[in-house]
DNA sequence: CCACGGTGGTAGA
DNA sequence: TCTACCACCGTGG
């Protein structure tokens, strides 16, 4: 996988067979190594994270860039309880839009930090697997290696 | 405007 | 269970 960063915190992961273009580095030498800073914190979770290993590291700040909606919903991820699983729908509802479960669905697929914004654990109505854009074999793998269950 | 989704709910086989 | 159909709503063109 691949991290970004900037001085503010994490902004993007992607998956290695995913890749997007690189943007340069550049800032000053102290943003850079802010940077820096936040890429080694991030990839000490997700090697913790991988390993299974509890407790987690402190996570560093997230900065993914978005739409009020989308940070909107992305917040609504972060707060799922660790071990659980939420809905489309009822993020909708939480943000006091229900019709809204749609647009939920494509805020999560926006996200721009998987895993550590963790949209695997956003199933589908009647706790049915969903989608996901980095691949649902994926999903799958992430809700199991949580411990989490769905229904076919 | 318009078309598109990581939806949800209903109806019928 | 599965398919068909439609209301829903933020985004990006």
């Amino acid at each position: 996988m691949r991290l970004e960063a900037s001085d503010d915190g994490l902004a993007a992961l992607s998956w290695t067979d995913l890749l997007l273009p690189t943007s340069p580095v550049r800032g000053t030498s102290a943003e850079i190594d802010r940077a820096r800073g936040f890429l080694r914190q991030g990839a000490a979770w997700l090697r913790a994270y991988f390993s299974g290993h509890l407790p987690l590291p402190l996570m560093p700040p997230l900065r993914p860039v978005g739409t009020a909606f989308h940070k909107a919903v992305w917040r609504q991820i972060l707060a799922i309880s660790p071990g659980t699983t939420t809905t489309y729908g009822e993020i909708a509802r939480w943000l006091s839009m229900p019709g809204a479960s749609r647009a939920v669905g494509q805020a999560v697929g926006a996200n721009p930090l998987p895993v550590l914004i963790p949209c695997h654990r956003v199933l589908a109505a009647g706790g049915k697997l969903g989608g996901y854009s980095s691949g649902l074999r994926r999903k799958r793998w992430l809700l199991a290696h949580e411990g989490l269950t769905w229904s076919s």
